[in-house]
DNA sequence: ACCATCGGTTCATTAGACGAACCAAATCCC
DNA sequence: GGGATTTGGTTCGTCTAATGAACCGATGGT
């Protein structure tokens, strides 16, 4: 029934000839447990499709070094505190993240609406650092969460991703969030090179009804996009001169931080007179 | 000369009976990654007293799942995105920092100074979550950061701990950061026993000597310290009205807090009336 | 009081992790 | 510039050690 893991080939599940698998297994199952917390070992060596035995050592080996944490009561697994110091040496380390706090600190205070780094991950979207405003209704987007790439702020990263990529991605399938989700290829396309021509994107309750986004690329070198620096309010708060401020502080901060981490915007958005 | 870090056998590097040693070792690099970012192939493997092969293919798994990512220049290695991810996820899972947050949150905002959740970890006490001001001038941990258990606020984890493990951090060698560093047993014994009587701590300048922090124990079932919550300012700040302000707030929200996360304060600091 | 399932344990087998040896390409270093 | 040392990366055979299957006592639902 359930498929065992090793065994998958196809999806983002392809190892490399380098790979360790008794490594690759045991990051599985951190990932597993990241993902559900709070399982037992019977069930994660069911959902793992492995062996007790080797799910026990292997957590037994995790919990040593305090990636996870075993609550006492009934034997459950969550991951631990080395996990949680990992996770912010790794935001000091990654470059984008580290050098775009400034810039997502300044647009949050100055917006005070919630502003998200988000950077391509697979096929989706996935935010790397954020500022939320200290407001009742405000847009919530923790770390880590996904989206997928047709829809919302994740069609900037689409719209400048290479070509074959591209078309890999346009060709899978694609579900209905609103009514403003773009689902005809057609429609999707013309949005994509009307951003690249446009150099930023907006979505319209593509994802949520009630929520507006406004969003601009980062670059890095070889006009490579790295990320997207995205502001995403409720529809309420944003008439169309409240949008365009927006939109003027978010474009003005993506080139800014594409030009702090050394990238350069494609030619086809250098307008006349910036350089 | 550089010893191997499989065969420590002492300190933290006791390794339990279920100990999967690929996996173990495969964390032991992901952690030194994790503590000397941008370090080459043979610099890695020769910190880790490791050959090459076994170096490169656990880099290479860690590289595919993303916990580490390899910056083209000169071929260097740092943590990558999936370890972001895992502490974010980390984050959200470990009970105490989630419960700590809103009362970090709230500290701070009535104080306007850094206000710090710490927890012990092996010898010495751990940032695991903070909120700093926006003004120039203030004290800067961030969450990973560590210190000893008998200076600063280390001393409350070390007041509260069991009698024998305290026993054994204090048969350990200290070292005098500033003139106010407790080194005599004697003395550091009296602060100690105040600080259980009192049911928090005060650090003049132990650890540095123009910051003063204030802070007090967060229990867990059992009555078992599970971490402090620390204000800590610049000396210049912190008036003897103002730290009396200060304690009064630390001590509320660590007894609120305790209480939310379900655990009890030992009996010796129920006050008269508070039950 | 039953049965199902739990977390944990043991052991023999063989998969697969690893060390040693080996490359080609950079980088030193006079 | 060119010999000497590095570097990152690769290959292969050996023997370690990771694993699956089977088992166990404890727990808990009914």
């Amino acid at each position: 029934m359930a498929k065992t893991v090793e065994e998958s080939e196809d999806d983002t599940g392809k190892q490399g000839a380098y790979t360790v698998q008794a490594l690759d297994n045991a990051i599985s199952l951190l990932m597993l447990v990241a993902d559900n917390p709070d399982l037992g070992l019977s069930d994660l060596s069911r959902k793992l499709g492995a062996g007790k035995a080797r799910v026990y050592r292997q957590l037994k080996t995790l919990e040593d070094r305090g990636l996870v944490s075993c609550s006492e009561p009934h034997r459950t697994y969550r991951l631990g505190y080395a996990a949680l110091l990992l996770g912010a040496k790794a935001s000091a380390q990654i470059d984008l993240v580290q050098s775009a706090k400034p810039f997502l600190d300044r647009l949050g205070k100055a917006l005070q609406e919630t502003v998200q780094l988000r950077v391509l991950d697979g096929q989706e979207s996935v935010c790397v650092a954020n500022w939320v405003p200290d407001r009742d209704l405000r847009v919530q987007t923790p770390v880590g969460s996904r989206t997928p790439l047709y829809a919302g702020s994740g069609k900037i990263l689409l719209a400048y991703m290479p070509e074959a990529e591209q078309a890999h991605i346009l060709s899978l399938p694609r579900k209905r969030f609103t009514d403003g989700t773009m689902v005809d290829e057609g429609a999707l396309k013309a949005i994509l090179s009307q951003i690249r021509h446009d150099g930023y994107g907006v979505s319209r309750g593509e994802m949520e009804a009630a929520l507006i986004s406004a969003a601009a690329p980062i670059f890095g070198q070889g006009s490579r996009i790295v990320g997207v620096l995205v502001v995403g309010a409720p529809a309420t708060r944003m008439d169309n001169e409240r949008l365009q401020h927006t939109l003027d502080l978010v474009c003005a901060a993506a080139r800014e931080l594409t030009a702090v981490i050394g990238g350069s915007p494609p030619s086809s958005v250098v307008r006349p007179g910036s350089f």
